[in-house]
DNA sequence: ATCGTTCTTTAGATTTTCTTTAGATTTAAG
DNA sequence: CTTAAATCTAAAGAAAATCTAAAGAACGAT
């Protein structure tokens, strides 16, 4: 479960992202409107936290963004204005939620939980490629309509390849979606290498191709041969 | 990523060119003004970290040429003064971000990372020259629409011409934008001839025209035959 | 606490790219 | 036409990036 935070107090940032790590969620911060609309466009979270009140920028009007891109992120909203309008007009234009500052950490965690059960039920997607076919509702791939086992790691990569075909993922964007802003980058990519080659092996070993692309000195790209 | 650096306090310019040729960027200083309006019309970095208080000229009026001049590259400002009027008109100017001395390195790193984040999401584009496509986001290229495989050194070289279409680009140059300032000219040229014959023999094996003529003596241009 | 799974680390093999080299060819100038 | 410098070209050597398998560490379920 990957929940992106969107927050521009440093401090606030932090404490959420840690508290929600340690609860075994996967973090990604963006301390303002475009490093959120950034992320936004290249991955789709299972929750977005957001607080409107951001310095370069109106934070509904992210919420009419994610809309438009038909996202099916769960958007919780977070304010520090207790004022009925933000409240009402947040909901209107989709938000799932709405939090108050301040607030306790673990009455968010629960939010959070009853978000996703809600989003649960709002029918399944299934992602396709061609004989590659990833239920993100079940957390289940099939190859050949033949169930195909990964692990955590393989899934994640091979949904961010799904979400993203054709486009050329940098190993440092891999890396950033796959473990978060928490891992230190520039010092070597050997575990992305490690789960690559596993992914391929298992899509190969049961009847697919292979799609990987290594982009050498860039990253990889998820297409056609 | 190339990034051009403008700081006069030689030992400061060296520290960060150092320290970011290390993080992975090609780095090219400029000590003064004029030197680096020089570098900007000659080439697109990704990145100019400016300091505004340069002894032959204001860098917010180097801000200003920039934005004339339509250049998409990001600008971070580097001043000593705190003062918060320096920060409000450069960043009012069209700077992307402000650092005051003395920073963290690291510090540094991290929000070009950010402003680099940030520029990808303002559109895609596509440098174009005839049959030749240079697809600067997906780092592709393609003639006829068939698309054509670069190592980076060709694909920096091929892009350093297109942006600089029918200019003469001395060796000299031609060094200095694809191993940055840090290579010992003077010594000899091979690697460029060896680049050059690389790039064209591939542009020609894909159907594209010879458009990288020779100028004796002084470099090369890219043109129409 | 233990076992099985998954993730990370390690190290050597392999592949790709970059640089160097050397001989052939071209150019400008005398 | 001759000469010296510059450039071209292919191929070998060096360096860097990636692949791969296997071992060690961490995690989760029982």
């Amino acid at each position: 479960m990957k929940i992106l935070i969107i927050e521009d107090e440093a401090e606030l940032l932090d404490v959420i992202s840690n508290y929600l790590a340690e609860a075994g969620y996967t973090c990604e911060k963006a301390n303002g409107f475009q490093v959120a609309l950034e992320k936004i466009s290249i991955y789709e979270y299972d929750i977005i936290l957001l607080d409107i009140t951001l310095p370069d920028g109106n934070g509904l009007e992210l919420i009419q963004t994610i809309k438009k891109m038909n996202l099916r992120s769960g958007v919780i909203i977070i304010s520090a204005k207790n004022s009925l309008d933000d409240k009402i007009s947040g909901l209107d234009l989709g938000a799932d939620d709405y939090m108050t500052k301040p607030f306790q950490l673990s009455e968010l965690n629960s939010r959070i939980k009853a978000v996703l059960r809600r989003r649960r039920f709002e029918g399944t997607d299934i992602i396709r490629f061609n004989e590659i076919e990833l239920d993100t509702e079940n957390r289940t791939v099939t190859i050949q309509n033949n169930p195909v086992v990964l692990t955590r790691k393989e899934y994640d990569l091979l949904m961010f390849f799904l979400v993203n075909k054709s486009r050329l993922l940098t190993k440092e964007s891999i890396a950033e979606h796959l473990w978060g802003d928490n891992i230190d980058l520039a010092d070597n990519f050997d575990f992305i290498y490690t789960h690559i080659n596993n992914l391929r092996k298992k899509i190969l070993m049961n009847g697919g191709n292979d799609y990987i692309k290594t982009v050498y000195g860039m990253g990889y790209k998820f297409m056609e041969q």
